[in-house]
Formats: C-alpha cells, structure tokens, sequence
DNA sequence: ATTCGCGATGCATACGATTGCTAATGATGC
DNA sequence: GCATCATTAGCAATCGTATGCATCGCGAAT
C-alpha cells in the first residue's frame, strides 16, 4: 500500500497538487473553505508532507545538528551527565523553534562525520563535549571559528563561537563564597594552562576577587585534561605530602572536586572544617557526596536557549553568550 | 558562492551525473580509474552528495528517530539518567551501522509530533522513557504494538514490540543475592498493580525465587507511577508505622531505593545491619548513596544494539528482546 | 571476420514537494 | 455597464540525486 502524497489528497479534495501544498506551508493565501476541504481530504488519507521532497526543493531542512563529543573510551553510561543535560536542553530549544534535532556521538579520534550541514543535513550545527577529547575539537576548531552556523558549549579556544557558563562571574562567586565562610588560604584546582580557556576564565574570575578582598597569595595546582578525578586525588595528595598550608579548594569542575574530596577523606581531613570545598557544574553527584558539594551551577535551560538563538538566528534577545550561573550552597563550605 | 553538484563534478572529471553518483553510493561497477578522477575532482570542488536529493531519490532516510518520552515538569537536568544513557548507546549503535539519529524529547502531554517514520524523516522510531508519562505511553501504544518499524524500550503493555532488561533474571538475582546474605523477611516496593509489566516481571523473578526458597511470604507493597522518591519513603514509612516486621528490601527501581534509603536513615534504621536493600537500574547515584546501594544493572550497550537491531533488521543474531543484566554488589547488603 | 558477451558509462526520467507567474473569479468604483 | 483590483487557485518549472535502460568498446568464441 503506497503512501498517498500531495497528488492523492489534491484529487480528493478537487483542488490542484500545488493548493495541497500551500494548505500545509501554511504559507500563502487560501481561502478557509478550500483549507478546510483539503485537511479533510489529507485526514482521510491521511496523508502528511514528505520531508524529504520538502527540504530538497524549498532549500532548508529545519534541523539542527548536535554533535557530543564524548571521550573514546566512554561507554554510553559514562558519557558526562552535563553533556547529556546540555543536550536535552538544546533540543527543547530546537523544538520550540519548530527545528528537529539530529543528535551524533562523536566519540572516534581519528575518524569524523560531522559534515551535517555540508551535506544539508541540517541547517546549522551546536558542538558538546567534555573537554577531553582534543583530537575532536582539533578537527571542528577551524569550523567554530569561521562558520556562522556552527557554534558550540564552553570557550575550547579563542575565537571560537560559543556559549558558555559565565565562568569569570562562578570564579567570582566562589572566591565571595568562601571569603565568606572565613577560608583565607585558597587553593585553585584546574587545567588553566590548556587551551581550553574556559578554566582560565573561571581562575581569573576566582583570582581578582581574592586579590580585591586584600588575599595575598592564591595556591594554583595546573593540571592535565586527563581523568577528572584522578587528577583531583593527585593534586591533594601533592599538597599534603609537600605539607603545604590551606584551608579551601575552588575545583574547575565538579570531578575535580569529587577526586579531592575523596583525598582529602582518605587523610582525615574534615571537609567543611579544616577544608572547604566549591566545585563546578552542579552535577548531580555533587548531591550526593560525603558531604555535599557546594558548586557553581549553570542555568542549563537558558544556555541551549542560548546555543539555539545564536546558531539559528535570534528571535528574541538571547544573544548573550554567557549563560547564568548561581552558586549552590551545601555542607562543604558550611564552616561552623 | 553556490555549492558544488554533482553536476559541477562530473564537467570536470568529464564524466556523467550518474557516474559521479554511481561513485558516491559505491553501488554500480566502476573502473577504478574513473572512480580516482570523480573524486579526485570531488575534492578540489569540496563535493558532499545532497542528503535531502539522495533521500528522495532512493526512497530511504538512513535516518533513526529516537523519541524519549519524560515527564512534562521535568527540566533537562531532571530527566533521568538512564534515558540518557540509553539514548546515548542506542545512538551509538545506529551510527555503527551507518544510520543517523534524530532525537526528540516527548514531554507534552497532550501534543505530540512523533510521526518521523509516516512523514519520510526516518526509516523506524524507537522510544524511550520514564513510565512517568502515560498520556504519552497511550500515544505511542498503538503504533508500538501494530507497526513493524517501531520499538521500545521496556514493556510498557502486552504485545509492545520491545527490548527490556531481563526482569525476570534479575529479580531472581536479586532474591537469591538477599537470601544468601541471611535476609529472611524480604519487602518488595514496586508499582506491580500498574500497566508496565515490567516491575511485575522483576517481582515475579523475585518472588518465584524466593519460594523456590522456601520463604514463607513475602510483604509487597503496591506503589504508584508517581515521583519514585516519595513512593518509596513513604512505603518504609507505612511499613515502620504499622510495626511489620521485615529486614531486607528489594525496590523495583533504583529512585524507589533511593527514598526507602532515606526513610530508614531518618528512623535510625541501620544499612545493612538491621535491613539490606537491592535496587534496579544501576543508576549513578546508587555508588554515591551512603550506604552504596546495591543494584540490578542492564547492559545498555548490549540494550541500544538489540533495539537497533531489532527495529532496522537483525544483521547479526541480536535477536533477542531481552538485555542482559548483572547484580552490582555494595555495602547496602554487606551483611557483617 | 562476424558475432556475442560483458563490463563500464551515458541518457533520461522520477522522487514529491515548493513557488513564481498567470489566470479566473467576484467585488468594487465610477 | 465596464474597467480595475484583490483574492484565490492552477500551471509548470525546479530542487539534486538515484537508477532502469540503452549504448559503446573490446576481447573471446565460432
């Protein structure tokens, strides 16, 4: 049993193939009486446009293409929740816009496809991803930096289109935070010497504002983009050993934080009494820590807005390309 | 700047459209040598094959719509994380096989848009979801259980094409896991009563397995669909206020777990010693719990293959409709 | 030497909608 | 009563590729 098309419902209806169309485009002018006769007609047969010949002749394909980047070695269930959060909130936004969303795990180093709209796939593109696949952002570096319809989540590199949690204002609203809680021997945890400038961002943001409270001087433990955690666990035990003096972390990310935090229970430090802690990203397993992670948390609803807005044109005033952050407080930094 | 055709390729590699198109599907026999200078002249002219001409043409999409169905108050954050999960591994294995995903996020209750198949935007739709939304579970029922390019994830009624986990095995796991720990007074909190046969399999499992035991009884308590969490505190709290006498507890999902967890914590019930609880789904937030919870965890790449293979035609013999599982075994049935 | 077969390529059409232009219709103005 | 205009609907070209059929060239078979 074929499918019925324009033709089928235009004879049904007694109307040319060309009035089906309009009727369904919604687009010209068409009086009530014939659009009334011919969604009758379609319903009966039902009938519904095929997308593809649509998207071939009129020129767009009203999808937007979202591509995770996702490290290698990730299985599904290990694919950063933040990304998945990030891209459930894109395609809301995409949907609203009346655009689909074609959604690609790009997990390969060496192998890309992510020529979606190359090949009219899509009509524009919004790039995710941990930042832990370099080769992946290598290969779409040079698409987020002149491609009006690519644009991506974070800053990875300069002049890369983007959005991105307002990462200056989170190191800011940590560093309050923690001066408020009486912490004055800080130490910053992240990868601010890499590319990815987005940790640099937050580690200004945090800096100037201790620099403004009069603090003296900021303990900085740089680290490599490789396994969060790992790296966190490191950094304390590097600390410790070299018996250096503070009383507070500010973590670039939330895995960061957990890997410390994990640290610093292995050595019986007392997390908020001798240690404070404030991570970044509000992941859920901050919740759920021992004990719970004060963090930054981006508004994620807003920033797929965001990405959607600029990727495909702003209807309204989303155009900034900082989402907002807000500071959750829990019991890491609930000094007594 | 128009892009290239392959028109535009085959003037300059002096070759016909259809050779040019012939090269690009890899379809028809080519002599090498022509092969070479098509794309060769594909190269210099930046050439990528029209999608949207290719689909019409050929009469297929290559495309997998995939539509997770959450609840409509739920923010991307909130949506959970095994759907994601299971997006993300189904999304895989349709990339594997050459397919491309569309995916969309169903959280209306009374509008849906989930005709991708019927209006030429994929080739089949497989679905996703929280047994939260039933309105939107009706939607789909019909098309679940009569049409062929249609599957899902779970059992949500009789007759559903689908893939699940292999509920009864692991209920039967997760019997056999209480009663070897010396559990002798299982609960079992699950929404059984409801339409998703699935938590009736995972008691079922669970039951027959216990009697095969020779346990005597078991004490169930029928939840609803609603927020997972609550259900589950307030059955501990029903149990504990009726003085029932039990000492282990197996929940029909980790959330469910998750909430008698923290009902007990509050009643100064300890975890393991005094009750030891299993729960289902192998969330991430079951390692965080304190105490980590043990949990009945699904193979979700091994899920997202079956349901590709099932729904796009089996290519290897992934034909079972069933996912493996494995007992994670934690400190909430460490009995000392 | 003629024919046959087969691999390699070209020709021309079709996929099913969108859309610019034209035509028909009825209403309106004078 | 005729010209004008606004509205509505039809005609036909077009989007870029895939593909059935015809063709062509060349070696093998008779």
């Amino acid at each position: 049993m074929r499918k019925s098309t324009a033709w089928d419902v235009a004879e049904k209806a007694g109307v040319s193939q060309s009035t089906v169309s309009r009727v369904f485009t919604g687009s010209a002018r068409i009086s009530a009486a014939t659009r009334d006769r011919v969604m009758e007609a379609a319903k009966s047969l039902d009938y519904l446009p095929d997308k593809r010949a649509s998207r071939l002749r009129s020129g767009h394909t009203g999808v937007l293409a979202v591509v995770v980047i996702t490290r290698p070695e990730d299985s599904a269930r290990e694919v950063n929740p933040f990304a998945y959060a990030l891209l459930g909130s894109v395609c809301k936004a995409a949907s609203q816009r009346g655009y689909e969303t074609l959604v690609a795990f790009q997990a390969a180093e060496d192998e890309f496809y992510g020529r979606y709209v190359e090949q009219r796939d899509a009509d524009a593109m919004v790039v995710i991803g941990t930042t832990q696949n370099q080769a992946a952002w290598d290969y779409f570096r040079p698409r987020l930096q002149s491609e009006e319809r690519t644009i991506c989540w974070g800053l990875p590199f300069e002049e890369a289109h983007s959005v991105r949690s307002d990462n200056h204002a989170g190191g800011r609203l940590a560093a309050e935070h923690l001066w408020n809680q009486g912490y004055r021997k800080p130490v910053f945890l992240g990868p601010i010497e890499s590319e990815q400038r987005q940790f640099h961002e937050r580690f200004e943001g945090f800096s100037e504002a201790l620099r403004s409270f009069g603090s003296k001087s900021i303990i900085v433990q740089n680290l490599t983009q490789k396994d969060r955690m790992q790296q966190g666990r490191e950094a304390i035990a590097r600390l410790a050993d070299e018996g250096t003096d503070f009383d507070s972390i500010f973590a670039a990310c939330d895995y960061i934080a957990l890997g410390a935090l994990d640290a610093l229970n292995e050595r019986g430090m007392r997390v908020p009494e001798d240690v404070g802690i404030v991570g970044y990203d509000g992941l859920d397993a901050t919740a759920h820590a021992n004990p719970p992670l004060t963090t930054i948390k981006a508004d994620l609803e807003k920033a797929g807005q965001q990405l959607v807005a600029q990727v495909l044109g702003q209807d309204e005033a989303e155009t900034s390309a900082l989402a907002p952050i807000e500071l959750i407080a829990r019991a890491s930094t609930e000094r007594p």
